[in-house]
DNA sequence: AGCGTCTCCTGCTTGC
DNA sequence: TGCAAGCAGGAGACGC
């Protein structure tokens, strides 16, 4: 599922095949998203060129020439896959719209559930109104500090893994990183929030767990970028080596730990713990 | 207001 | 073997 890391290497990728190249042509094939693809889409795009490409918590940003701001949210499966016109092209299933760009790569959004969305932005004040209601910090940023965190948290009576995965308080963690980042710093899933805000040696500790884990899945991911090209589409992430996440009933790998890792639910997610190294 | 649950969607896995 | 139920998850909607 497309988290930060994985948002930020797509990110890295558009660039790559956009910035400072114009749309010659746009093709949607379905405009059914989470929010309907506008009518107007292929006219706002088409012959425009794009001059910047961000990434902000799970959400990219492509400015064009004439202020437009294209935000995109890949859900749950979305991806983009990028060739030349010169390679077969090997239609892909649920490949939702096509881009042609003025280098000759063809790139196309692919999404089998469809929770991810494309819309479009007249400008950056629109852009910023649309964030300020349901955007914390991104949690790589120097934004995301201590004191930050500590105001978030402090009045906050959900467990501290329900307040990873709200999107207003960090931006970028979502259900399988908020696992590995708490058990990298050793707190249980099931803490309060307002008990962490509490302790600052938790709250640095926190914070420093979850940049290192999406760093070093960044690099992770960064090494394997170029099978993108190849991809069939169908898996499209990669594969960061969990200590948790997916690993019910085995082994911890804390050398000095005898414990399995415990798969539970909390508010509908999965969380995976270990309930020995992550203690309240 | 704050918090938990449901919902959208498709494909894979599980169980009868 | 085949079908149906269950599960996966981001984030907005909804309900208490």
């Amino acid at each position: 599922m497309p988290e930060l890391p994985e948002v930020e290497i797509i990110k890295r990728n558009l660039t790559e095949s956009l910035l400072n190249k114009t749309f010659l042509s746009v093709e949607v094939y379905c405009d059914k998203l989470r929010y309907k693809i506008p009518q107007n889409f292929i006219e706002t795009i088409k012959n425009k060129k794009v001059v910047n490409i961000e990434r902000i918590a799970k959400y990219i940003f492509v400015t064009l020439d004439n202020n437009n701001i294209l935000v995109i949210h890949l859900g749950m499966t979305g991806n983009f896959l990028v060739n030349h016109t010169d390679d077969e092209i090997i239609p892909i299933k649920h490949t939702h719209i096509k881009f042609l760009m003025s280098n000759f790569r063809v790139i196309r959004y692919i999404d089998i559930r469809r929770f991810g969305f494309i819309i479009i932005f007249e400008s950056g004040k629109d852009v910023a109104s649309f964030f300020d209601k349901r955007l914390g910090v991104d949690a790589i940023s120097s934004k995301f500090n201590s004191e930050y965190l500590i105001n978030k948290l402090k009045n906050k009576k959900i467990d501290i893994k329900n307040a990873l995965l709200d999107q207003k308080i960090v931006g970028g963690v979502g259900n399988i990183y908020a696992s590995e980042a708490l058990y990298r710093a050793g707190i249980s899933p099931f803490e309060r929030s307002e008990d962490i805000a509490k302790s600052n040696k938790k709250v640095d500790n926190l914070i420093s767990s979850i940049k290192f884990i999406l760093k070093d899945a960044i690099k992770v991911g960064g090494s394997t970028i170029s099978d993108y090209k190849n991809m069939d589409g169908e898996s499209g992430y990669f594969q960061y080596k969990f200590n948790v996440y997916n690993r019910e009933n085995l082994e911890c790998n804390n050398k000095n730990c005898s414990s399995h890792i415990k798969k539970i639910r909390q508010s509908g997610r999965s969380t995976f713990y270990c309930d020995s190294c992550q203690k309240e």
